[in-house]
DNA sequence: TAGATTGTTAATCGATTAACAATC
DNA sequence: TAGATTGTTAATCGATTAACAATC
């Protein structure tokens, strides 16, 4: 890793995508790629995929292009998805168990270290390899343990008041699935959302659109 | 709604935000707000949200700003958020429940019809209204049903099938949380991807890259 | 009328694309 | 060496910000 200053969000937005799809060639036994065959792959520009690398190094070789291993495990350490970041999830519901699955599975470069719920019926289950604990006992939790990130996978109240805490004792990263919008609030935070309503409401949007346009060509 | 040409996506994808916090300030019971306000509470710049509104028609009023309401149905009519599109989801795991849930509480736009997965624990079981079906039966169900969005909450393998299948019955709009990119397959298809494990490599890399920078100012 | 705030045009900034010399 | 493809600089395009006249 080389070059490192001020990269865009929409050049680290691209990374995770690069970063399936090398994987994905990896397994493929694919050996080398080049930036236009890449591009073509992802729908992208060979420009683009050659810029998006340079942010960091130049990683191919000339005349040959790059070796998918290798760029693989670059972009694997851009990312560093070995870090094993402390992490706890906040709400245990349905998709909070989604979520944990998820991690347990193949989200790299997190370790989720602590389950809680405030529901009588999911306290002291097991999920994965942990017991799931009373919300209550958070405070107690955060003094004894080193949490870098919080996921929250719970209402609009709930997580105001948990971020709230959470901030207190000092947790500034937030993978966040409600709809409290924590960087308002927070501005010295890191805050990765998934807003799954605003995705929903995009595509009413974008079929909406679609359909109109097709009207329109055929009246035309 | 009236002006109405190739909005940016850039736009796009803030209208459900302004949606989320009008929304918000309707329950407030707040009549009226200017482009400024709106900003400072949206972290965005009063320009930006006056640019914005004006793509579909002016909707303020010099001298007074917007009336909060009247703005909220606005957007609500812009995303079409009354469509009622016919969905069905593929996958009833943890994933997918969670999803149908949210679209029985606050997803607008889209009426779930059908709810499939291949597991035999789970063919037959309700889920909110609609009892599960068998993966199997998609095919009648296809002919017998006018489907508009599919919402794909199972693995990659199980996607890239299902989505050739659909797309031959006429398919063309997807909610995507699987890892398979359609739009590449199929460029005539209008996709939202929930990339889960995107967004938490994203926050993998935003988390190392400011703890970084903490380390070299203290250095320094 | 004076003050406030919009709608809109112009200026700036950033991201993407194109071009090409360097080099494997 | 000739062909291919990178790394990088320059040109273009689009999105954000600033400015201000219009007007409620």
């Amino acid at each position: 890793m080389a070059k490192d200053k001020n990269i865009s969000m929409s050049v680290i937005r691209r990374l995770p995508r690069y970063y399936r799809f090398l994987s994905d060639l990896v397994d493929k036994e694919v050996d080398r790629i080049s930036s236009g065959e890449l591009a073509k792959r992802m729908n992208l520009t060979a420009s683009q995929v050659r810029q998006d690398f340079n942010c960091f190094g130049g990683f191919g070789q000339q005349g040959y292009g790059y070796s998918v291993k290798a760029l693989k495990n670059e972009i694997e350490s851009i990312l560093s998805l070995k870090s094993g970041y402390n992490s706890v999830l906040i709400g245990v519901g349905n998709l909070g168990r989604a979520v944990a699955m998820h991690m347990e599975f193949e989200a790299r470069g997190f370790k989720l270290i602590g389950a809680f719920d405030q529901d009588r019926n999911l306290i002291g289950k097991p999920l994965n390899h942990l017991i799931i604990k009373d919300i209550d006992g958070i405070d107690s939790f955060c003094d004894e343990n080193k949490i870098d990130v919080a996921i929250l996978c719970i209402p609009k109240e709930a997580a105001e008041s948990i971020v709230e805490k959470l901030y207190g004792f000092g947790v500034r990263y937030f993978w966040n699935f409600s709809h409290f919008d924590i960087s308002v609030a927070y501005p010295d935070t890191i805050i990765e959302n998934v807003h799954m309503s605003d995705s929903l409401m995009t595509l009413c949007y974008r079929i909406t659109d679609a359909k109109r346009n097709i009207t329109e060509t055929i009246q035309k």
